[in-house]
DNA sequence: GATTGTGAATCCATTCACAGCG
DNA sequence: CGCTGTGAATGGATTCACAATC
């Protein structure tokens, strides 16, 4: 790590907070967003982590890793731990978000209070089905794929979602790197080819079932055997 | 290894299968599906991996854990394969999944094709408003929550699905474990208490976005400094 | 010759346990 | 004394690299 580079950073060290602490992050905030409209103004690591269902001392050293300061003795300070979250996860800034693909999925995700409640506005949609095209949903109007570009350019959106049907999925995705994209969520079951600077994160729900399906499985299994999980 | 038969054979070991190893089975069982219809009869792990998006030493270390024969210097039967990770994952076995809360992500999973084509049927709707109990989605009644322990009994369900508001989840959880769900999939935002022989998958689509936006951030902030990944 | 299966090496994440501090 | 922050220990997961095998 040859950074010969300042400190003169606000709250931590920029890049080098490991993914799996980047993954619970937004749960620690979550947690202290229901811990802040409770009322409390401190809470312990122990606290915090039981609310955000992990351990403690994982809790602490995800802290640690974003150079946050506890109070001995005492705990966390509850609002300033929010700012501080919100900060490293870039969440001060606004994110525009496009949506593409309207059909089920898409238009429950379009209409999901969860988003706007926590940072994110999806300001465009995109469909090729003329039947779509040209029609409004949850206040916006769904447009054509053909102007992306144009809209992604003038609303600066670097965050997509992706919810069209598999073979349509790449071909969405090259365009919206083309037009300036740099994140996706992509809930096609398909693998995306994406230059290196583009960060794809995927969704498949039929995973999660089969996934469970395995535990399941196992579990009817192992009443054959004494073993106790 | 102890196994007699290679193909008679339930396979491979039961549970200690590496959690890491199980949640990508799914993505080769999907990959090997595509290369099916494509008409290949064998494939190679270079291949497959790509296919799945992940590298070829992952995907052998992953396939060797199950006991699965491949053939050296040729690759590996796709049928076969298939075969195989669909039996360990359970998949030979038909599940039924419940849904409860039937509002827009709810209407959406229900209507989802997704899960059909990967072997999931959706057999039964719960939900509490007056508006939606009663109706007919996706050719299913929307029942009433109160009906729900005798339906997962009456049609064997063991997975479920909740897609409440986050303040419904933990009462519907206790619920459904008490009617004998065992595996849990949770989209809404908050934190699961089940008993230790429950399985809880979580999917928070806003802590998706969250994570993109610390790399949005992230990706920002390095335009100052010419650090190479 | 090609490709699998796998020990060994490496890397990352979690947990432990306690020193350090309020 | 209580609780955080963290080095050290442990445990998993990934990658390497090559011997075994077809």
């Amino acid at each position: 790590m040859p950074t010969g580079d300042p400190r003169a950073n606000p709250t931590a060290d920029p890049r080098d907070i490991p993914d799996a602490t980047v993954a619970r992050l937004p749960e620690y905030l979550h947690a202290l967003h229901t811990l802040a409209e409770a009322g409390l103004s401190t809470v312990s690591s122990e606290a915090l982590a039981a609310a955000a269902g992990v351990n403690s001392a994982k809790l602490r050293k995800d802290l640690s890793q974003l150079g946050s300061y506890g109070i001995r003795g005492v705990g966390y300070d509850v609002v300033m731990l929010k700012q501080q979250i919100s900060d490293v996860l870039g969440l001060t800034r606004h994110h525009s978000v496009a949506l593409v693909g309207v059909g089920h999925l898409g238009q429950a995700l379009a209409g999901y209070a969860g988003f706007a409640n926590r940072g994110f506005a999806i300001s465009a949609l995109f469909d090729i089905s003329s039947e779509r095209v040209g029609t409004m949903l949850g206040g916006l109007l769904v447009r054509h794929l053909d102007e992306l570009p144009t809209v992604v350019a003038a609303e600066r959106i670097s965050i997509a979602m992706i919810t069209t049907p598999p073979l349509a999925a790449q071909r969405v995705a090259d365009s919206l790197v083309k037009a300036g994209v740099t994140s996706i969520l992509n809930f096609a079951p398909c693998v995306l080819d994406v230059p290196g600077n583009v960060d794809v994160r995927k969704v498949d729900l039929a995973v999660e079932l089969q996934i469970l399906s395995f535990h399941e499985h196992r579990k009817s299994q192992g009443l054959n055997e004494k073993e106790a999980v």
